[in-house]
Formats: structure tokens, C-alpha cells, sequence
DNA sequence: CATCACGGTATCCTTTTCGACACTATGTGC
DNA sequence: GCACATAGTGTCGAAAAGGATACCGTGATG
């Protein structure tokens, strides 16, 4: 409540510019992809995603949390058990999602079909 | 022909990922989605996105010329004209921005409600 | 006792991004 | 003659993003 979008504060430009702000960072979409199949797990995902970096998925994870699109949570056990999943608003973004990966499907999956 | 995406060289990942890897960069989608409404010439663009810069709109422009999502044309006249509007494959993105514009009229519109 | 897995931090460094500013050529208007 | 508009380009430098690596505490496993 207090200050929940460190990145959603900008009020310039249209819808779009506003909501490219939150979803911006190379990997934000591709974890909210992942997640929208389900809960998952700070490593399920590192292996999911096998690009990104330990660093990289911390810091966009925290992001996409404070920007209210995830949630977070914290299972005090040993060894300790982070769980992610999608918020209402994170789900809401399903839409936006399903129609870039329809579109890449669409016009990147064969990429010498484009070269023929 | 020779080399179409300097972007979209790479082939890790699913479609998302690669999807991602073409409309990166802060400014592609705004263009894009200001295109949409019809074609606009360098200066037309300038004014209905203040907050880019002379190089950065060059920038962006030139990158999705390269990646086939727009089509510059550029008229012999004095002063120079040129215009910019969207190729077929750039038109196809229009269901992924219209996605993201509902998503953001429909989230970010009102800063105060989710605050309430 | 050493190692592994978990979910990260902290630090350093390189790469990329991006803004600011100056500059170009040409024709028109003042 | 000077500024303005068009559609950029070039260069500089700051800032941000992002990668590599090392490290943390704990409990189980070997």
C-alpha cells in the first residue's frame, strides 16, 4: 500500500508507454509466461528459463513483485521454499502474453521459411 | 532479403523470448502503436511522443526497419520528406499492442483506485 | 568433516542504453 | 544575411542494465 509501483509512478504518455514500464526488463515477461502455467519455485524457474542468471531473476522477481504483478511466498523452512505465482493483476496481463507468444509462433518459429 | 533481423538472430528460448528480442527498446511499441493509426512522417512522430529524442527515434525507426516491421519511404523533395507506416508483418503485431493498451486503460489508468 | 541444495546477496566489471548537444543540406520566409 | 523547418548524423559521456563470481546460513547426505 504504501508505495506500490516503483516503476508504475510515471504518469507521461499513453497506457501503453505506462504499461511498457512495468513489464520493460528482459526476462519480466518470459517469467510471467512460465508462471501463468502455475506456481513455481525460485529454481524451477532458473532451470526454466536457463538464460537468465541468478542475479538477473532476483532482481526482475522483485520487480515484478513490487509492481504487484506476482506474489512471493516464503515458507520459513530449512532449506527455505520461495514460492512464486501470478497475482490477479499479474494474471490480468494473460491476454497480453498469449498474444506475443501467438505471434512469435506466428512469425518467428520457422525462421528459414522467411529466408525461402 | 540479404539479412532481414539484425534482432532476430538469435534462436534460444521459446517464441516469447525471440517475440521479445524485436520489439525491445523503450520507444518500438509506442511507435508502433502510433502507426497504427496511419502513417506519419519523422517530425509527426516526434510530436506524439515528446519524451523521445531526435537519435533515439532514428534509432528505433532504423531497427524496426531492419526487423521488417515498418516501411520507410523516403521522398526526393526539398525539404526532405519520409514517411514511416507499417509493413503487413508490423500490422500483425497490432492484436499484441491493442492487448497491451486494454491492459494498461484497464490498470493504470486510475492511480488513485488501486491506492484506495 | 566435506559437499550439496536452497534462495538468495554483494561486489566488480563490461556492455548497452540513452540524453545532450552540435552539425549537415536545402529551400523558404523575414 | 539570418533563422527556421525537414530529417536526420556524429560524438561525448553519464547512467543503467546485465554478466561473472564469490559468499552466506542451514540441514541433510555421504
Amino acid at each position: 500500500m504504501t508505495q506500490l509501483h516503483p516503476k508504475a509512478t510515471m504518469t507521461t504518455g499513453c497506457s501503453v508507454e505506462r504499461a511498457l514500464n512495468l513489464i520493460d526488463g528482459k526476462w519480466k515477461i518470459v517469467i510471467l509466461h512460465k508462471l501463468l502455467k502455475g506456481t513455481l519455485r525460485f529454481n524451477e524457474l532458473r532451470r526454466q528459463i536457463p538464460a537468465v542468471t541468478q542475479r538477473m531473476l532476483t532482481n526482475q522477481l522483485r520487480e515484478l513483485e513490487a509492481d504487484g504483478l506476482i506474489i512471493r511466498t516464503v515458507y520459513p523452512e530449512v532449506p527455505p521454499r520461495v514460492e512464486y505465482s501470478l497475482s490477479a493483476r499479474g494474471r490480468s496481463l494473460e491476454p497480453v502474453i498469449m498474444a506475443l507468444k501467438a505471434w512469435g509462433d506466428r512469425n518467428l518459429s520457422s525462421p528459414e521459411v522467411e529466408a525461402a
